[in-house]
DNA sequence: ATTTTTATTTTGATTAATCAAAATTAATAT
DNA sequence: ATATTAATTTTGATTAATCAAAATAAAAAT
């Protein structure tokens, strides 16, 4: 009637899929994800996580290492991909078109991520000319070639005095996204290291015109830019 | 983490809701909607129906008597008037911004009009005008006055050789959508019954300055029309 | 007034997803 | 090598939503 049919995914299958692949990512993508880190990103107790990858291991979405952790299998992946296909084309819509703020577009298309169907999204993908990246910067995976790479090198551990550019930033707190904006910490800035303070844990950074400001490492390492060629 | 929070109504009771308005609207609107149309409705079985019932009218949304049907209370219509409210305004912006045909808009929002968010309905409201009408003429219940009263003059009882205009589409199969598109017969296009045969139950319009078509009783009776003032 | 039919309700089970708390295993520290 | 701590898995229960099939009630027909 409402959500899922015969094979159609769960939400709650494409929430744990989209989780593992993030977390696989941001861990270099060689590593198994523990389970307690995916319970926390999906949000349940570890036990019903335990539980649940069980069951997607038993239907070829994910090998499960017991007391290790998980990785995606091939069909997983596909899966995951397009969710994430899903979240961030919605986001960029949801931007562009409805002149949405950046900072409230990802909690909106968390729950789009999984209703939309492949008709309006191709609508949408035309509409905004076949896009790359997300407003946050983020990598929108084709569903034919959904590969996942990543630049990496984030403003923390950028070179001083160099002509960077904002390429993305890794962090969905609306608050962070706004004081982000503020300091013109967006995709495509202009932006270079000033100043490292590593007894302060602090990097200092200037932005196209603005006045220079000074990040701690855990944020800083949240905005990740490239060395302009 | 993914649908619904404490008071938030599940999809399933957003459903019930929806469908019982509908079936209210469509029987005049004081007489009780029976279990069996309900369930079918909803696609469940019987069964299933009334347990659901009874925990609505233990939630006060609606009023339930055995073996003879229910009613929606004030706050049930309100939530009712809401999930329509985010289905045909879906509806009209699938149309006018995605492009999509109107025969297909329908299947899209039954699934959108369960998450689609307050803010995102409120720039698509904006962006299309503040429509009251969707693209099959059906209205646009506001947040506010909520009320929804029928036209109800069907092609099927119309009088012969008036000016009319059509007002709306009450059929959401999309085979019947196209076929009352190639003849004309959209919300706006103005028409005229011609000639009723009452023993072929069949009634024949002229629409626009297009050929005649004629129609079947229960097909006539899903175009409404007014009489042209 | 019975019987038959139809609609509705009950009953007993099932499935997906979850939690809390106990049991186990592995890792870390002493 | 042992004790402590932390992560993971198991176990037993719960909730929302559903179905099939039996039981009941009301309506229609004889």
């Amino acid at each position: 009637m409402s959500n899922e049919n015969q094979g159609m995914p769960s939400v709650t299958v494409e929430n744990y899929l989209k989780q593992i692949c993030l977390e696989q990512v941001r861990r270099g993508g060689d590593e198994l994800v523990p389970m307690g880190r995916l319970a926390e990103a999906v949000g349940v107790t570890p036990g019903t996580a335990t539980t649940m990858v069980k069951s997607l291991a038993e239907a070829d979405l994910l090998r499960y290492a017991p007391r290790a952790g998980v990785e995606l299998t091939a069909s997983g992946r596909k899966l995951a991909h397009r969710v994430l296909r899903r979240h961030r084309l919605v986001e960029l819509f949801l931007v562009e078109v409805l002149n949405m703020d950046w900072s409230e577009v990802h909690a909106e298309a968390e729950e789009l991520e999984h209703t939309i169907s492949d008709k309006v999204l191709d609508r949408i993908d035309e509409l905004l000319g076949h896009p790359t990246a997300d407003p946050h910067g983020s990598p929108i995976p084709r569903p034919d070639q959904p590969l996942l790479r990543d630049t990496s090198l984030s403003l923390d551990a950028a070179p001083i005095d160099r002509p960077l550019t904002v390429v993305r930033i890794v962090d969905h707190d609306p608050d962070f996204l706004r004081f982000a904006e503020t300091h013109g910490l967006m995709p495509g800035a202009s932006t270079r290291v000033t100043e490292r303070q590593p007894h302060a844990d602090a990097v200092s950074v200037q932005t196209e015109d603005r006045p220079v400001v000074t990040l701690g490492s855990v944020a800083a390492a949240r905005v990740l830019v490239k060395d302009v060629e």
